[in-house]
DNA sequence: GTAGAAATTATCGTATACAAAAATAAGATG
DNA sequence: CATCTTATTTTTGTATACGATAATTTCTAC
């Protein structure tokens, strides 16, 4: 089906972490992720290693690999760093935009404010990517867009579930508005701030709702 | 001699590209790698796999693996987000340090002076570099902290040409004293500007250094 | 002589085999 | 019965083997 096995593998894995299946400690033993992915040792252990690369395993010499999910604390921190970085990015944008790039900001707000109307949040996920996507971009330094993101991408499955959350979706619209008005006016400061306040929240609200699904460590 | 094959074969290869042995866009052969290395092809590929994920190789689908060596941009790009990473550590430490952390800031600080008055260049680095290890320390920012790392490390091999440019050392000495003040004052704003200056200098120095060296692409 | 096609070669991705180290189980000794 | 020692088993890390795909070369046709 898919052209590499190593990636079909880490893939999964990854998915197993992020939905639970795979819990924090766990051992990811290689024979056992072979036959589980009919696949040889050799692949699993190339997927083991860039697990371990992004942070979602820990590896102990001759011992084997351990899933590595990250605690309530590391979460704050990455969402805290994450806040910083989305920051920076809106900065940059509001200082480098071109014409063509706001347009497109523009339009894929636009997206976001469709997928509000039709309340489809699963839609309204892929239209905020869309709309950050375009906010990287514009930032100029395609190195910052890349760390950007990928914490974005490690913190992806929480902020799926977060989108969720009650009026979250209308409020998070709002905040947008906002951010493309400072981007546009070249306020530099205010695009960072509102930004910085716009993934923070998002920091937020993952708090809350952890709080009411169950115990952080 | 070490402890795994792969580990001994990323760390040579990763030396190579920094020293410069290895050329950008170069080509990673896994048998030639192999045979350099003494070793077979599959502690060679882990080690590629590696280099990829730290980016300092490229792959190509059934194509093999090149040498990415960052580009003048990119370089710029890096101390871009380095700056921020920087300043956003001074920031918090501003708000978070302890007394006991403050006195060992003081103390590696105190290192580097001796480094200077001993005009000892590779010390100075080495102080320096426990310098700001106390501030990512101090953060309170665990994931913070080991993102600044990383990229620190990334620009090391840089840096480490840089505190050589004359009267760098004096300079960065002298701006080591503001960032304790302002840390020690809790002054986070000033903290974090002086820390963003702090590396944007080393990012021009090293401007400077590229410019006298060789044609940047 | 050049362009395209077929065959050959090289290299990647994966599977299997084997050696060394660690975990576990079994046995001996007090 | 507990504990230390030793044997067995499991598992990691590395080497080798093999199939598939891309690159290269050779060959043929024009």
């Amino acid at each position: 089906m898919s052209s590499r096995a190593a990636t079909r593998v880490f893939q999964g894995v990854e998915e197993q972490i992020a939905t639970g299946q795979l819990k924090d400690g766990e051992k990811l033993d290689e024979a056992s992720l072979a036959e589980r992915f009919h696949v040889s040792r050799t692949p699993v252990r190339e997927a083991l290693l860039q697990l371990v690369g992004s942070g979602l395993a820990t590896q102990i010499p001759k011992r084997g690999c351990f899933v590595k999910a990250p605690s309530f604390r590391e979460m704050i921190e990455m969402f805290e760093v994450m806040s910083e970085l989305e920051g920076m990015c809106a900065r940059l944008a509001a200082r480098r935009i071109s014409d063509e790039q706001l347009a497109t900001l523009k339009a894929a707000n636009k997206g976001c404010e469709e997928a509000i109307q039709a309340n489809d949040s699963d839609l309204y996920y892929h239209k905020n990517v869309e709309f950050h996507e375009c906010i990287y971009t514009a930032c100029g330094n395609s190195f910052l867009a890349s760390e950007t993101r990928s914490l974005r991408r490690r913190l992806q499955s929480f902020r799926r579930l977060q989108l969720r959350v009650r009026g979250r979706m209308p409020q998070s619209f709002n905040e947008h508005d906002e951010i493309i008005e400072s981007i546009e006016a070249g306020d530099a400061d205010k695009a960072d701030l509102v930004s910085r306040q716009h993934v923070m929240i998002q920091g937020e609200r993952f708090n809350d709702l952890l709080a009411h699904m169950e115990q952080p460590q």
